[in-house]
DNA sequence: TGAATAATACCTCAATCCGGGGGATTACGT
DNA sequence: ACGTAATCCCCCGGATTGAGGTATTATTCA
C-alpha cells in the first residue's frame, strides 16, 4: 500500500497542535508524506540533507530565525526544493518579503484540508498557490499607474533611464539632440520632484510609473 | 427566475465560434450575463459606457488594437472593470505586459466550462485567476537570485542605489565614510561590468539581485 | 595558521550631471 | 485661439560621479 514515490513533505511550525493537523492531513493523502516536522528553522536546516524533503511547508512567524530568513538559506543551499509559506498574516510587505526570499506558495493556516492538500497537489503540478487575496496582491504589484503626471514621451524617457541609457543614449535612442532630452528629463524631475536619475527611477518603481 | 444582480460580463474576442460558446457558458450561470460582445476592442471601447461591463474577458490577439493596448486603455478610463486577459499564449513578455496594463486575471482559450466559471468567480471574490504556469511564472519573477556575485554589504549598497541614494547619503545611512562608499559600489560595478548608478539598477532588476 | 575575502578608508583627476535660469519653434487638439 | 506637448539651443557653476590607485583591519575558511 505504501507508494514508493509520495512526496516527501517538511514541516516547520512552532505550533504542536498545527504540526499534529497538518501532518494528520498530509499523511492521509496517497500522494505525500511528511518526513519530519521541527518547530524552528536551524533544526530544520540542520537536518535537511538527512530528511530530504521536497516540499516544505514553512511557518513565518517562527522562535529564533524566521520563516523569510530560513527560506531564503534554503533555497541558497537547495534550490529545487519548493516552499510553501504557512501564516496568519496577508501583510502585503511579508508576502512580498517571503515571495522574494523563495517561497513559490502563500497559504494562511486557516487552510482547511480541501485547501492544504490542494495546495500540494499545485505546488507538484509546476503552480504557486495562493489565497484570492494574495493572488489579487502579487497582480495589483505588476499595474502601472494610469494616472502618471507623465506624458507619453517623458514616459518614454523614464523607461530608458531605467535601463541605465546617459542622455547621450538616450538621445541617439529617440532621434533627438541631447538638450531635449535633457529638457525632459528636467521636466520629469520638476514633476516627480526628484534630482538624480536614480531617484526618478526608485520614485517611478514606488508610484508604478513604467 | 432571472435575477437582478447578474454580473455583466463582456466580451471581446475576434474568433466567432469562441465568443458563442463563452457566451454561452457565461450565460449558463446565474451569476453572470454576457451584456455584449465585439470583435475589437475599438467597438468595445467605444460602447462602453452603454454596455457598463463589469468584467471584461478579453482576447490579446485582435485586429486592430491588441488586447494588451485595449486593456491599457479601459482601465485608464474604467479603473474598477476588472478585465481578463483570454489568450493561447503563455509567453511570459505577453503575460508581464497584460499585467501592467491592468489585466486582473489570466486564463487560456482551452479554458473550459468550469474554469471559465471559476475565473469568473475568483474575480468576484476580489481573487485574481490564473492557470497553474501563469501563476509560477508571476512568483518565480519575484524571486531573488541567490547566486549573487555580491557580497552582503554591496548587496545593501546597492539597495540604497536603488532607492535613489547619494554617495553622501548611503555613506551617512550606514555610518561609514563616503570613501569608503564609494570603494563598495566601484566593486559593485566591476562585478556588474557596469559603470553608473542607474545601469547598475537595470542590471539589479535583471538578474534580480536585490 | 595562513590565505583569501570582506570591509574599511584615503587620494587624485576628469567627465558627467544637475539646477537654475533663460528663450524659441512647431504641432496638435479642444 | 489657447494650452499642452515636443522639439531645440544657450550659459554656468557646483556637486557628483567614475576610474585609477593604495592600504589597513577583520573575518572566514581551508
Amino acid at each position: 500500500m505504501a507508494l514508493p514515490f509520495k512526496k516527501r513533505v517538511l514541516l516547520v511550525e512552532d505550533d504542536q497542535e498545527i504540526r499534529n493537523s497538518f501532518t494528520l492531513i498530509v499523511n492521509s493523502s496517497q500522494k505525500f508524506t511528511v518526513v519530519n516536522s521541527y518547530s524552528n528553522c536551524e533544526e530544520a536546516i540542520e537536518n535537511i540533507n538527512r530528511d530530504k524533503p521536497e516540499i516544505i511547508l514553512m511557518d513565518i512567524e517562527l522562535p529564533g530565525m524566521n520563516g523569510i530568513q530560513g527560506t531564503k538559506q534554503i533555497k541558497d543551499k537547495s534550490p529545487h526544493i519548493d516552499v510553501i509559506m504557512v501564516t496568519v498574516y496577508e501583510d502585503s510587505e511579508l508576502v512580498f518579503e517571503a515571495l522574494k526570499a523563495g517561497a513559490s506558495g502563500y497559504i494562511t493556516k486557516s487552510a482547511n484540508y480541501m485547501e492544504l492538500l490542494t495546495a500540494l497537489e499545485e505546488i507538484m503540478k509546476g503552480g504557486a498557490p495562493m489565497s484570492s487575496r494574495i493572488a489579487r496582491m502579487v497582480i495589483d504589484n505588476f499595474h502601472v499607474n494610469p494616472n502618471s503626471p507623465l506624458t507619453k514621451r517623458e514616459t518614454e524617457i523614464l523607461q530608458l533611464i531605467s535601463e541605465g541609457k546617459t542622455y547621450t543614449q538616450i538621445s541617439e535612442e529617440l532621434f533627438i539632440s541631447k538638450e531635449t532630452a535633457k529638457t525632459h528629463i528636467k521636466n520629469i524631475y520638476s514633476k516627480l520632484q526628484v534630482n538624480s536619475k536614480s531617484e526618478a527611477i526608485a520614485k517611478a518603481n514606488l508610484e508604478k510609473l513604467i
